[in-house]
DNA sequence: TCTCATAATGACCCACGGGTCAGTAAGCGT
DNA sequence: ACGCTTACTGACCCGTGGGTCATTATGAGA
């Protein structure tokens, strides 16, 4: 029949995603401290008592949560580089639209960041593995196409090769931007990575 | 005689400057949620109902804290680019340095803004108190910086004139980095600092 | 239809911490 | 020395929320 009955239904695969998911959501609206079980439970239709069923603590609820979200986030980015048919200059370019798309205008996607800056020192777990799962390939590929950009003469010889994190400045900026003064002065998303691509691409000065 | 004494002593006026200092180590350490009163007042040297005297709730102490602490932050760079005798090049270069000086390398700053993100969504007037004394500021004189740039002919046009913070990126990515991923991976702030001026200085394309 | 292993529940327990207030004592004026 | 004002104290109150567990409900299998 149909699951509208009030009646507990015993769902051993679907409830810890779905507490899992409910979790992410709160505790990306709210923060780790403020999120209360009770809350998650409800908003996944069980218990609160359920929820400890499949996790043993709050903390570790938290940290499952975050895993969930944070892996996808990058795979699809990923892919579409590693197919990519152009020049290593439209590839970055690209690369970067994709990046403002996937973390800057999804607000999910942002309560993770903020998430993993407020919440890391009480955490030093989620730094590590968001460093790991995310920063650390990211940094790779950066680090690849520029080396390519450069052997092909796209690039300069730039300190960009060392610290490839320093072209993704903007991003995070952007993101905080959204998630902090956008009620003051709106962020013009769009316009903002135009002007981002057009800095490192061209640099400020005049020759 | 020395205050050495265990007793209670009067003293009307350094006590709430003192609960604020206090008050904005360890907020800046555990965030908001985790801060006790009690443990505010025991830093500061005094009981907990001592603090009440002096700040209505827990909330009202902390947004007088950070505001304590903001405005101090800015007016120091301000002085510092309204007296520089050289280029505007030379001059942007001086502020950017500066400014991962004052807000990545030191500790305390970067406090305030994990602070202002994470408690953003929560406390609005931060976020809006921050942007007024600081983002819009800040705006302002790297735009000024810049359209001064462009006229003596050092900058060429480009699209940062609308989105002067477009320069300020990768200090944000910088300072979260410090705060996030710095076990995992340290961040030698000289270098990435050069990195950053060499990419907006130069650029990354060949011509 | 009956049994039984177990998924699910939610009332309950209790530590924690924001906020209070009756009491204490410092120190000034006389 | 003696009040008297008031800065200061910390034991106490109580709402909140993490975590428990005795009880109930479910549905697969006999």
């Amino acid at each position: 029949m149909s699951d509208s009955s009030p009646a507990p239904k015993r769902r051993k695969e679907q409830r810890p995603l779905e507490i899992l998911r409910a979790a992410i959501d709160l505790f990306g609206e709210q923060g780790f401290a403020h999120t209360t079980i009770s809350a998650i439970a409800k908003r996944a239709g069980a218990a609160k008592g359920t929820v400890y069923l499949y996790f043993e603590t709050k903390e570790a609820l938290f940290e499952e949560a975050v895993r969930q979200f944070i892996k996808p986030m990058f795979s699809g980015i990923k892919l579409s580089v590693d197919r990519f048919p152009g020049t290593n200059r439209e590839l970055l370019e690209m690369l970067i639209r994709r990046v403002y798309a996937e973390l800057v205008e999804n607000e999910e996607r942002r309560a993770i960041i903020r998430i993993v800056i407020s919440e890391g020192q009480r955490f030093p777990h989620l730094g590590q593995f968001y460093h790991r799962e995310i920063i650390q390939h990211a940094q790779k590929m950066i680090g690849q196409i520029l080396q390519r950009g450069v052997a092909a003469g796209e690039f300069r010889e730039s300190l960009a090769k060392s610290f490839p994190a320093v072209l993704m400045g903007p991003v995070m900026l952007a993101a905080v931007w959204k998630m902090t003064f956008d009620t003051a002065q709106p962020l013009n998303v769009q316009r903002f990575c135009e002007a981002h691509l057009d800095l490192i691409m061209q640099g400020l000065c005049t020759r």
